[in-house]
DNA sequence: AGCAATTTAATTGTATACAATACTCTGGAA
DNA sequence: TTCCAGAGTATTGTATACAATTAAATTGCT
């Protein structure tokens, strides 16, 4: 075993970003509430609000998300009252994801208090553009190595 | 209902750190995986390898986790023979979370490989300096809004 | 000492995530 | 037409997260 750096919890990136996408959940979950909807179910409707209906699948590729992740989400949602479930007549495996009219009617009022929520933040658009810029940097990065396979099964393949 | 502008997935900062955060949080545990460590268990024994024995509460606070996450965590640990969780003598509250033999013994281990996995990001320590610097910045603003109770329960209740 | 308030973990219940599997449907090849 | 590989969704099983509650131990106050 060669000479190895201590690996320190605050020095991580990963974990500053885990940490910040923890405390951005709690926030627009709270900000949310009002709604009922939580983190993933409101970047769901983000996401049906620009372009529905959508299929599971559309939906998926969107939010990088399975049907393992987006088929009970969806549930709730339909449960709630703000999608509709319903099989494609011209291919039956899929399921077209539906705005209700509830959903239409209360889109603005989200737009308008995540707009709210975004002045409180105080940030410029500058500094999200640059911050959004460096993060696609570092995920095309983490998507590179992995599609590569450089990560291998066993610890000593990696020299 | 004033105008609202419409609120794009792609232009939320939030979402770029959430799908950014996942990206890590699969980098790890693929890296790992000759360790049998998922994420949130890697960033816990950082922890223990820089400062056990500590308390459950301890850990959680470095974490950011309440002991509904880490109890059940810490089970899988000890299990797998990371930890030992023990009552502690003089506070018999407290759990106190040491770290077997096995894993002092792998630690060095465990820091080639980060070590090795952070070369394969190819970032410099500038970037990931700035890039922490900023997100801390982030985190500050959501503790404060959060704190200070700035979003209310109803959505009239902000201006 | 006695007891209420606080602290600490564990537990319960709900909601993600995601790998792996199952199941149904579709489109094409023989 | 029949068969089958692949696509699309749902299900299963494991592991987080976290709010809310419970239970036990300790502290502080009288």
């Amino acid at each position: 075993m060669p000479k190895v750096s201590p690996v320190l919890l605050d020095e991580q990136l990963c974990f500053s970003i885990y940490s910040a996408s923890k405390k951005f959940n709690h926030f627009y979950q709270s900000a949310l509430a009002p709604f009922g909807l939580t983190y993933p179910q409101y970047i769901a409707m983000l996401v049906l609000w620009e372009d529905a209906p959508l299929t599971v699948h559309q939906l998926g590729d969107r939010l990088e998300l399975d049907s393992g992740t987006l088929t009970p989400l969806l549930k709730r949602l339909e449960k709630q009252g703000w999608v509709t479930r319903v099989r494609s007549r011209t291919d039956e495996r899929q399921v077209l994801i539906h705005l209700t009219d509830m959903a239409t009617t209360k889109r603005d009022e989200v737009y308008q208090r995540i707009g709210q929520c975004q002045t409180l933040l105080g940030m410029t658009n500058k500094e999200i553009d640059s911050m959004m810029t460096e993060l696609v940097t570092v995920k095309e990065q983490l998507d590179n190595v992995s599609n590569q396979r450089l990560i291998p099964k066993k610890v000593d393949d990696l020299v």
